[in-house]
DNA sequence: TATTGTTATACTCTATAACTATA
DNA sequence: TATAGTTATAGAGTATAACAATA
């Protein structure tokens, strides 16, 4: 190595003497960087109950909208139709849900929660309320709630 | 089809017959939505000229920093080495930058753009200018720098 | 003909292990 | 031994086309 002591070194512990200012200046890319460390906390406490990002907001909306059908579902969650098939797949052989062809209609799939799977959204919602703690443990209540609204008027919007 | 005039059709125009309240009371959930209408915007705005999300983030940082080398390209970035690697041989071989051993070290790289790399860099800059725009017109001025502010808050942690 | 859901498939993104060359 | 970078590869996430069943 060359005679610069490690402290000196610019790439390491004093690092970030890079210059970021242009992405940072893009709101985009925080999103971005926002969303990765968030998405870091949710997936270390799903992992305990074995669930996916996706897998937990289906597991949500069936609990708040039993029999919903498989259209609706994708729509929400803005899943596509031949991934969420897939994913309903399995979580219905791990016991967590079914599907029943409705009467009206015997095309459409009607998807509930078992007992099993009303039982893991439980936990599953405790664990996904813990993540974001986690990541947003720097934010005050007010700017929590700020943060939410401004988000949100950009995706309803 | 039965009977059910079009209009009334719980899943379609009116839909959003669904209770999404549970997703929308965590904010990683929020961010997740935000970013994925973000993406949309940024991708349309990139494919013209071909660059993905991380090739203008490393053009972009090569503007600013010619010179680095790949780990303090790779850690400022957040991405992985072998994938900045195969990455930086896609934008090499497209003639966007160029890689020169250290003399000093001969293990590393030192990554610059090419005239035609800053000619992209300037084009793509105004690109996802007007993505950042495109997606969060619904933001006044100080609400953009009031989101920015409570991002950072959680990456820069 | 149009719609719901499925199957098959491909493409991108990301992550890991093993290697090289240098130190 | 440790580090910078590379190669190869595997996995997850996402997207599209073609199909079956039903309307």
């Amino acid at each position: 190595m060359p005679t610069k002591p490690a402290s000196l070194n610019i790439d390491d512990e004093l690092s970030a003497q890079v210059d970021q200012s242009e992405l940072l200046g893009l709101l985009g890319y925080n999103v971005r960087r926002a969303y990765l460390v968030i998405q870091t906390h949710f997936d270390a406490q799903m992992e305990k109950l074995d669930l996916r990002q996706a897998d937990f907001a289906v597991l949500s909306m069936l609990r708040s909208n039993p029999g919903i059908n498989q259209k609706a579902l994708a729509e929400a969650l803005a899943i596509a139709p031949p991934n969420l098939a897939t994913l309903l797949d399995r979580l219905e052989s791990s016991g967590l849900l079914g599907r029943q062809r409705s009467t009206d209609d015997k095309r459409i799939q009607l998807v509930s929660l078992t007992p099993q799977g009303v039982k893991l959204h439980t936990q599953a919602l405790k664990a996904a309320q813990k993540a974001d703690e986690a990541a947003l443990h720097q934010l005050s209540a007010g700017e929590r709630e700020q943060l939410k609204r401004l988000l949100s008027k950009i995706f309803a919007g």
